[in-house]
DNA sequence: AGTCATGTTGACGA
DNA sequence: CTCGTCAACATGAC
């Protein structure tokens, strides 16, 4: 599920409630303010990175997906449903998943420009970003969530894929132009991932993630564990440069 | 059937 | 106190 393309999918589906009224709230989620939601108004669905932000005029209910976590509309199935929203039109149940209250409103808490799936995505930030972290590696600064919100571990790798750079380059020793390929593809790439989910061909078109062959040369698919981050990189030692 | 994974947090110890 | 390490969470796909 999980990735920031996925989210924007969850939120287009849930655009159908937005505006509309809670009549129930469920689930097994524990924060008493939440359930006080109920017979409020969601005002609408946003989504920062892999973040699910359910807004109302006041409070901000904030939904993480996680690894594991799952959703379903208008569909129960058999597992403990952790949320539940009930609109007169329908309702939506998330399974699995981390629900909390935001201490504040969205705008004070989020910076926009840091997800690369939201109108306000800055190339230009996230270059600074990945500037003053010269002594860190490519595949971890990729998953911090404060340079590239949404970008989880198969866009990393594809995006490394697609810009000829070995995950475990640091970045002060990555070329500025590679620097702005990946940034430019990372953005790219996720809106690639976001139509090939609509469409259920995403697997498919995988580049290197999971491969065990190179697309480009057909030389084998390195597999390691890499970085602070300790996920899994699938990289061509021949196409992705080591810098 | 068993293994693994699109993720993050918090506890613990050095 | 800060840093690094790792368990915990919990489910579907292969």
């Amino acid at each position: 599920m999980p990735e920031g393309p996925s989210l924007y999918i969850l939120r287009q589906e849930l655009d159908q409630f937005a505006g509309k009224r809670v009549q129930h709230i469920s689930g097994n989620q524990k924060d008493k303010r939440i359930e006080a939601l109920e017979n409020k108004v969601v005002k609408s669905f946003k989504t920062w990175g892999k973040h699910l932000l359910i807004c109302f005029d006041k409070e901000t209910i904030k939904i993480h997906l996680l690894l594991f976590g799952s959703y379903l509309i208008n569909e129960d199935k058999d597992a403990k449903v952790r949320l539940n929203l009930t609109f007169n039109s329908g309702f939506v149940n998330f399974y699995a998943c981390q629900v909390k209250l935001l201490e504040d409103k969205p705008n004070n808490i989020y910076d926009w420009s840091a997800d690369v799936m939201n109108k306000k995505w800055s190339a230009a930030k996230a270059l600074e970003k990945l500037r003053a972290h010269p002594d860190q590696m490519i595949c971890d600064l990729l998953l911090n969530q404060e340079i590239f919100a949404g970008v989880g571990n198969i866009i990393k790798n594809e995006v490394l894929f697609r810009a000829g750079v070995q995950p475990e380059s640091k970045a002060g020793d990555i070329p500025d132009a590679k620097l702005r390929k990946i940034i430019k593809e990372a953005k790219k790439y996720a809106f690639e991932f976001l139509e090939q989910k609509q469409e259920g061909t995403l697997k498919k078109n995988w580049q290197v993630h999971t491969k065990k062959t190179c697309k480009k040369c057909k030389n084998p698919i390195t597999r390691k564990v890499t970085g602070k981050s300790k996920r899994r990189s699938f990289y061509c030692m021949y196409d992705q440069e080591l810098f």
